[in-house]
DNA sequence: CTGCCGATCGCCT
DNA sequence: GGCGATCGGCAGC
């Protein structure tokens, strides 16, 4: 491999650099479509992702300042952000620039391109269902089991050469990215007017089903 | 397909 | 003590 130039934006197979992370969290978020996640044997193409930004986004963990839970997101670009949610569940997101303003890009949806067997046996073992490859990765959660991110993924650095967690670019055309609301944020912003920072590739079937303005209920 | 609901626990107030 | 950047089961259309 030689050092001289920047690889062909259109060519696959070379990691993202700290570079690609360190721009503003919607344009890194747009440009996560289409590429490739892999860790521990299984790889998952990005169709659907969504953008917090840690400064000025009420939605996002890191908006309250920094906590032992969101330290990830003020390190590095590139970093992994791995977090426990709803007693059951990881969910991954990947930190952007510029450094320290803790934002960072969820991984929301995508389809398993490699490893599917593996994959679809860590569903099986999580649900004890059988999964239809369309639904492996169809959603944060399920992503995440999908790759086996856990707690020991979590800070983990994706643009270090010898990362067990690699982000490439994608090699075909990823058609039109939609735009919307994001999913299951309350709170300020939380009906997406303000923050409509979430994009998928269009009519991709891997994308999740939940809806942009799925309304919590307040319980009564 | 949609809507409702419970599971389950770490995090922060 | 309250509430999640969720998921799967079930009922109903």
């Amino acid at each position: 491999m030689t050092e001289d130039g920047p690889a062909h934006p259109c060519v696959g197979g070379e990691r993202l650099s700290a570079t690609f992370y360190d721009r503003p969290v919607l344009q890194v978020a747009q440009d996560l479509l289409g590429c490739v996640i892999e860790h521990d044997r299984v790889t998952v193409r990005l169709v659907e992702v969504e953008a917090y930004d840690g400064e000025r986004d009420p939605g996002s963990h890191a908006y309250r300042g920094r906590t032992p839970r969101t330290a990830v997101m003020f390190g590095p670009p590139g970093g992994l952000y791995v977090y426990f949610t709803y007693g059951m569940h990881y969910c991954a997101n990947l930190v952007c620039g510029p450094p320290g303003r803790a934002s960072a890009v969820l991984l929301r949806a995508g389809a398993v391109v490699a490893g599917e067997d593996l994959a679809r046996a860590r569903r099986t073992a999580a649900t004890h269902r059988t999964i239809a490859a369309r639904d492996l990765a169809r959603g944060p959660a399920r992503l995440a089991t999908c790759l086996a991110f856990g707690r020991a993924q979590n800070g983990v650095l994706t643009t270090a050469p010898q990362s067990p967690v690699t982000v490439r670019r994608g090699a075909g055309p990823i058609g039109t990215v939609a735009v919307g609301p994001r999913v299951g944020v309350s709170g300020p912003g939380g009906d997406g007017a303000e923050f409509p920072w979430r994009y998928w590739l269009e009519g991709d079937r891997h994308v999740s089903a939940y809806r942009p303005g799925g309304f919590r209920r307040t319980r009564t």
